[in-house]
DNA sequence: GTCTATAAATGGATAGAC
DNA sequence: GTCTATCCATTTATAGAC
């Protein structure tokens, strides 16, 4: 076996893909224990000889690509929209704020979540890489933004770091504890664009010089 | 081991009650899938056939369970505390932050957390049993309690149940994300005091008339 | 009512043909 | 590399003895 110039990013094969594409939709859909690799193989339209043979087992399929997925959903959005120099602190908050919940609330998110919080003790590396890859950008780079603020003059942040969590708290609760608890259903934009303008409004006030 | 006028509550026997606490343990550590009938009635030194005499099947001994577990844990202590009326809002806000704490920073709140997270969608009933006994009647006095300082004047609080949601998004988001994503340790005492005097201070400052 | 033993089905993983 | 067919362990659930 020759390797050609195929390997661009890692050589998966078509199969690969397929099953990976599968796995994801079941996995999230349904958890670890209750997704078997009969039905993997099944919704993927391969054999599972042909599973087995592109991943050892099915702790390190899941392992693999819910790691994967943490870090597509991580890496792709909480690096932009900080401080676009040209705009009021009220408006860069209202748009990290917006950023987030738009990441965050929707079926692929919750169900991310949902996954991560019940086997991170059965597989540590998933809490883990979750948190790195996912929300502990997305802490560091709100404090360091507070910190500018602070350091400005233009807020009274004496704990960025407990300002940022506090921020991300009052965001988040409203829609993802209920939604977690499956009592509410997905809130409009129309909402959440309200929401975050109460919640920045409450921030300001909060740290106001 | 004859049973006397014992069955006070409900007709439960003591192998039914064996079942129930070893059920419990298994199913808080596991959550339901990976939790087998077998270990159950190891654990509870009981049959397999005495554990299916009790409980029709799986499902249902997991949704009875649960759901008591639910009531159990927010029948308890959601009720009080509130308004002793001699002591400041402040040093109410404060109590009332270090109860519910108290009361989901553990294995087992966290625990439950977990497994109604992960399960609610296959078990709906787990969510709003879990909602409806634990955290709305928590928000509904909040809420309560806020309407009254507003109308006394003694905060400004034009929203009363979103400042409540939102003083809980405060009060938990930075012990309860990173614990559910395995990332932290439980906190100390200490930890939580603190914690709960800086998010009264942002409150009252939020609210202040 | 409770247990031993077992049925019936499904799970993860593999041998061997193509 | 892929599939058919199968192995073996485990699982849910029950029949029948005590």
């Amino acid at each position: 076996m020759e390797p050609k110039q195929e390997a661009s990013t890692l050589p998966k094969s078509a199969k690969a893909l397929q099953i990976i594409e599968a796995a994801s939709k079941l996995f999230l859909s349904n958890g670890f224990g209750s997704v078997s690799m009969d039905a993997i193989a099944k919704h993927a339209n391969v054999s599972k000889p042909t599973l087995y043979s592109h991943f050892q087992d099915k702790e390190t399929l899941f392992s693999e690509i819910m790691n994967a997925m943490c870090q597509d959903a991580g890496a792709s959005q909480m690096v932009e929209t900080f401080e676009q120099e040209n705009s009021s602190p009220e408006n860069i908050l209202k748009a990290i704020g917006r950023t987030k919940l738009d990441l965050v609330l929707n079926w692929q998110g919750l169900s991310l979540a949902r996954i991560v919080f019940a086997e991170t003790t059965r597989f540590p590396s998933l809490g883990e890489t979750f948190w790195e890859t996912g929300p502990k950008q997305y802490y560091d780079a709100l404090e360091a933004y507070l910190t500018k603020l602070d350091a400005e003059g233009i807020l009274k942040v004496s704990n960025p770091a407990k300002a940022a969590m506090n921020f991300d708290g009052m965001l988040m609760w409203t829609f993802i504890f209920p939604l977690l608890a499956g009592v509410i259903a997905m809130p409009t934009e129309r909402e959440i664009h309200d929401h975050v303008d109460g919640i920045v409004a409450d921030f300001l006030r909060i740290h106001a010089p």
